[in-house]
DNA sequence: CGCGAACGAACGATCGTTCGTATGTTTGGA
DNA sequence: TCCAAACATACGAACGATCGTTCGTTCGCG
């Protein structure tokens, strides 16, 4: 039975170890019923073990939430990092910025869901640590709307609350979109750029 | 103990019977923990009374949640339905919207985390019909787009999604902003109103 | 006297987790 | 090449804790 499963998965997902099974199934479960409200029984169960055996895999069930939110906060950041060391004009930092989020948002809906919504359950230390990285990243944001504030390309405005807002923008967007292919994510990016950007007024409107 | 607890709150809001007390107790508790992740005992521990003790206000744990979900619920869409009636040019009706939505927002923003985050913890059939009325309030937002597009004072788009988008973001906006007093409402207001219709660009730069 | 509201005790269920053990595979020395 | 030691992974049983909830009772107020 064993074997069976394994070889069935990784013909599909070349490194997918027992593992990383384990985990995609707690990131299915955390984001469609809440950590809190996902028990390790039924974790185990679609895994297709008993609970105890989760733990020759993970030492708790926190660690799995661990590894999923700071899987993705790493990727996101990183992701910041990369962008903000181009050398493009700002308002093409941000076009990026926005295409490359909605790339790393879509890529794996679920694990950005628990990311999103379930970090509050981590302890400390591990909740400092998160939420610092969640901060550098949208500072990172804050940073491309003050610059662009600072050479006139944006009007001007509260940087931070514009980055946070931005960001919830792209967050939510999941629930409400169906799963774009890579031509209807960039569809997409221009559209969250130029709804930003100009508004939803029609361009004979002048703004106050 | 009860009667000066009773005593004291009464002082400040009229009719916080002690059934009241405790839904506020619970609100504060399911926005802060989670649903799932807070104890009926430790809801009775803040209410001064043991656990036993609450099934004299409430028949269940669910209850609660249900109250909190449709009070906000009803509360929105009846102040939908109070603007959707307005004789005003639809951008006017959007910015009243725009203020009326924040203002239940800032009026309990305990009430209103609950209400975005924890509502998919009911069981039908009040899943079915919160649902229903989610729908409903996201369809009056999509109404004013669609009107305005009609008319020519919006771009065109996708009426929904931009719907679903700005209540995404004025929902968020209650993570990061402070308890704004009436007149700070009316600017945060202006503001959504303003990004949301000509964006952040400087008017000098032009849509593509 | 009756009734709403509080209580302690306790129910069965389920929680995350530990333990001892069995099994199968891998590995290293003779 | 073969055997044994080591290892990874699975299991059933069970731990103490906590869950939502029920029950019978008591207490105090109208």
């Amino acid at each position: 039975m064993k074997s069976d499963l394994l070889a069935a998965t990784q013909a599909t997902a070349p490194p997918s170890s027992r593992r990383a099974l384990i985990a995609g199934f707690a990131t299915e479960l955390f984001h469609r019923k809440g950590y809190a409200a996902t028990s390790m029984r039924e974790l185990a169960s679609v895994s297709g073990i008993e609970a105890p055996s989760l733990y020759n895999h993970f030492s708790s069930k926190e660690t799995l939430l661990h590894e999923i939110c700071f899987g993705m906060a790493d990727a996101f950041v990183s992701t910041a990092r990369r962008i903000a060391a181009m050398d493009l004009p700002v308002e093409d930092r941000l076009a990026r910025a926005i295409e490359e989020h909605l790339r790393l948002l879509f890529s794996d809906r679920e694990a950005v869901g628990v990311f999103v919504n379930e970090w509050r359950h981590l302890s400390e230390p591990s909740l400092q640590t998160f939420k610092a990285l969640r901060s550098d990243y949208e500072q990172f944001f804050a940073g491309l709307f003050q610059e662009g504030m600072l050479k006139g390309v944006f009007r001007q405005g509260d940087p931070l609350w514009l980055g946070r807002q931005l960001l919830l923008l792209m967050n939510g967007s999941i629930h409400s979109t169906a799963r774009p292919d890579s031509e209807a994510l960039a569809n997409l990016g221009r559209r969250f750029y130029g709804l930003w950007m100009h508004g939803v007024a029609s361009s004979t409107t002048q703004p106050d």
